[in-house]
DNA sequence: ATGAAAGCGCTAACAC
DNA sequence: GTGTTAGCGCTTTCAT
């Protein structure tokens, strides 16, 4: 036996007396003669047929596949662009190959020199640093690909990002509207770009609102839990009367510090994430949060692939960026400690 | 042009000077003159030449893919099985997909029919409900298949359960041993069966400790945060001082419900979900929480797999059932209420 | 409307 | 040690 005993096209034809050509046609509705038709399908229900994926693949060159690359799966953020992305290629009769790369970037240029083994048509990644050797890869991919973050300008590839310079800054200004003068941060790693850019949005918000940048309530650490009660607990030598953290990991951590100290959120101390992950709401109190668009960015850059595999038609177009607009996401975490009517203003 | 422009082994034959047959075999590592592996291996280089993974999956029989489908991505518990199956199957060489199915029948169904496309090796299935198709279904599946979950006995099939009659029990008897006397129980769906042997394992322990059952203290819903907080809404008039979940999510729910009320926990009432999962930790206070096994299910589910796949020789030979321990991990959620000593007898 | 046959890229006999 | 060739299962001309 060829096979491991799978009916094939060929078995199929034996069994209706048809030629396997005539087979493929009906299978894939295209005209028959009626008697023709419902021979081949009797005999395909009998059998129990079900195409081979790969052999059809093969011929056709596509796959039908769809691979999305992120840093973690364990964290929210890519969960929601999962299901976003999920929603626009199952739509579009497209299957999706999720793979967890750790943020480790030997792991993502290997993602990204597999497209050339034709498993998948295209690829969404979502690199959490961009290196030369990045760049370098992406240009010569093997296929459409797409990056949600952003890429240095110039770079011929799609991408989609998150605005976080300005939603950082709007985070900082509602806790400033809500009454708080003394706004800590916590901040990843400076060297990432969500890191670098989370920082400026920071500094320029307390300029606008008229505080100076105090780097004692600054501080620089890992994007997790842990991290970020560590962090607080450093910070609460400083007495602030707000904590920013950079997403809702580091926010959890910092509010359970501060908790266990006895201090109230939001009277004592007010909190504040960002991503608005399902971690936000599990939170106590529930946690204000930046929503950076995770699922807007999965969901446009899905389109923006499908697109390009569409239209294939010009390999060498312009490359686009869309660009998420971040929004406020109010919860208790952040009510006003004396005047409430000031809330109105964030 | 044949394909997208890529190379393949005929370019690189044409490029080397040889045929097809010899750049196959110096790619894989067989025996070759030194002359011929070396122009081989450049032309191979100096084309970017990345082995076409469809044809070859064709030829073989075999795509080194396997798949998980798992009922919610966005749910820790299948999260912690994704990293403990990934890697046990990156280990073996093999590439994981992942599908999440939303817990619809339907699309477990489909995806365990799609065994037949040869897109996949294999199949680890995570079904929250089994019913009398999905049983006829996975009898018929067109390759190895390994359930998450509590097949009923007879069916052929190699299954990896875990054992939450026990598991639910621990956890009331530490409730008991804690303090507490009112001991309420948020569950899920009565017909599923992760819900039934909760339920079974309540009502056991709550006799071994001589309580008696009320069935005013019990809540069936459905396995989300929300609706733990409404069950906790409800059972709050019957003054609990300790709320046992079915999971960490109803638990949170419930939490929340508490803490806005005002109670104390776990001074005023002990909160326990099951899972131990992420959420736990992140919930305030941290939950207690019973680890029903999830990284060790997948970890498992996917040795046997493995172990099917290289040893295909019987596909016949019995089917077996591993169950995981249970284990209680105690946080701040349950510290007793009264005597702290007899928290140690736990 | 249908059948014969070519070929997608690769591996593995089988000859030389 | 190397080349020729036959498929893997399918789609798609090209004849008939």
């Amino acid at each position: 036996m060829p096979n491991g005993g799978q009916p094939t096209i060929v078995s199929i034809a034996a069994r209706a007396g048809v030629s396997i050509a005539s087979v493929s046609r009906v299978l894939n509705g295209q005209g028959a003669r009626r008697d023709t038709t419902e021979r081949v399908r009797r005999a395909a229900a009998e059998l129990g047929y079900v195409p081979n994926a790969v052999a059809r693949s093969l011929k056709g060159g596509r796959t039908r596949q769809l691979t999305f690359a992120m840093p973690d799966i364990g964290n929210p953020v890519y969960v929601a662009m999962v299901r976003a992305i999920q929603a626009v290629t199952k739509a579009a009769g497209y299957r999706l190959l999720l793979h967890s790369t750790d943020a480790v970037a030997e792991d993502e240029l290997a993602v990204l020199r597999s497209l050339g083994d034709r498993t998948s048509d295209g690829l969404i990644i979502c690199p959490i640093r961009i290196t030369d050797e990045h760049i370098e890869t992406l240009i010569t991919a093997a296929g459409p690909v797409v990056v949600i973050g952003s890429l240095p300008p110039g770079v011929p590839v799609d991408s989609v990002r998150a605005d976080s310079v300005a939603g950082a800054a709007i985070a900082v200004r509602h806790l400033h509207a809500t009454g708080r003068r003394r706004i800590a941060f916590i901040n990843g790693p400076s060297d990432t770009v969500p890191g670098h850019n989370r920082d400026e949005g920071y500094r320029t918000a307390l300029a606008e609102c008229g505080l100076t940048y105090d780097e004692r309530l600054v501080v620089h650490t890992d994007f997790d839990i842990d991290s970020g009660a560590a962090a607080a607990r450093r910070l609460l030598t400083e007495a602030p009367d707000a904590v920013f953290c950079a997403n809702d990991q580091l926010a959890l951590g910092a509010a359970h510090t501060l908790l266990a100290r006895g201090l109230r959120i939001p009277e004592d101390v007010a909190v504040a994430g960002m991503d608005d992950s399902a971690l936000a709401q599990a939170g106590w109190p529930p946690l204000t949060s930046v929503d950076l668009g995770s699922s807007e960015r999965g969901r446009r850059a899905a389109e923006l692939l499908l697109d390009r595999l569409e239209n294939a038609a010009e390999p060498g177009s312009a490359p686009r960026t869309t660009t998420a607009p971040p929004r406020l996401v109010v919860r208790g975490s952040t009510a006003p400690a004396t005047d409430p009517r000031s809330a109105r203003s964030a």
